[in-house]
DNA sequence: GTAGGGATACACT
DNA sequence: GTGTATCCCTACT
């Protein structure tokens, strides 16, 4: 059996990279799968960003109406279609970049984007890239999360199970918060897919008002 | 509620 | 080629 990774001290040290295999699933199971665990940015000279994955949503490719890839595979969204394990970061309302992870086969274009981090480590960073101080309010909603993490599309395609951005394998840690779900926030089709997934409750979760949990079994 | 801002996709010449 | 509606948003009033 392998050893428990290392994660006293400063969280994530010790920890590895979540394999290929946890993101080659549908973008329904990885998305709650994501919450509670750590995703690092290694810099170099020390500038170092961790955030805990507090707030995630689901598009399942191109039967999603809601989703990037529901038109079919473009320049922009190519990376949606490739293998899974890789970060696809798009531009958007010619000032936003968002991360998403992407999940299930290739092929298929289902993706999980991340829309808020809590922040663990590196907040001299990620404040300075955000212009802001409350660590609350560092990587609430999606275009915070990448401006914090200093994402571009310059880095769209880099391949999270080697860094260097990455998520841990560690043991996920929710602070003995379930995880809620509600409809997805910010588009105008599929709104039915309640394909949105939080930590119930928890500070850094964005949307208008924090968006009211709807909680119940996973339909499709 | 809405200004801000640029890329993207697609309909047209 | 050019025109334009739309966009997985944020920060403000």
């Amino acid at each position: 059996m392998r050893p428990r990774s290392a994660t006293s001290g400063r969280e994530g040290r010790g920890a590895r990279p979540l394999p290929r295999r946890f993101y080659a699933r549908p973008s329904i199971v990885v998305a709650p799968a994501l919450l509670g665990r750590l995703l690092i940015r290694d810099a170099p000279r020390g500038a170092r960003v961790v955030g805990r994955i507090v707030e995630v949503e689901a598009y399942a490719g191109s039967r999603d109406a809601a989703s990037h890839a529901y038109r079919g595979e473009t320049p922009r969204t190519r990376t949606m279609f490739g293998p899974p394990g890789h970060a696809y970061i798009y531009f958007t309302y010619g000032m936003h970049h968002c991360l998403n992870v992407v999940t299930g086969r290739v092929g298929r274009g289902s993706a999980v984007l991340i829309r808020a981090l809590e922040p663990v480590e590196g907040l001299e960073a990620m404040a300075r890239r955000r212009g802001v101080r409350d660590p609350e309010r560092l990587a609430r909603g999606p275009g915070c999360v990448a401006q914090a993490l200093g994402l571009t599309r310059a880095h769209d395609g880099l391949d999270l199970t080697r860094g260097p951005l990455w998520l841990a394998d560690a043991r996920p840690r929710r602070g003995g918060r379930s995880i809620a779900r509600s409809a997805r926030i910010g588009i105008s089709r599929a709104v039915a897919r309640r394909w949105r997934f939080f930590l119930s409750g928890h500070p850094c979760v964005s949307g208008p008002a924090r968006a009211t949990a709807v909680r119940g079994p996973v339909r499709r």
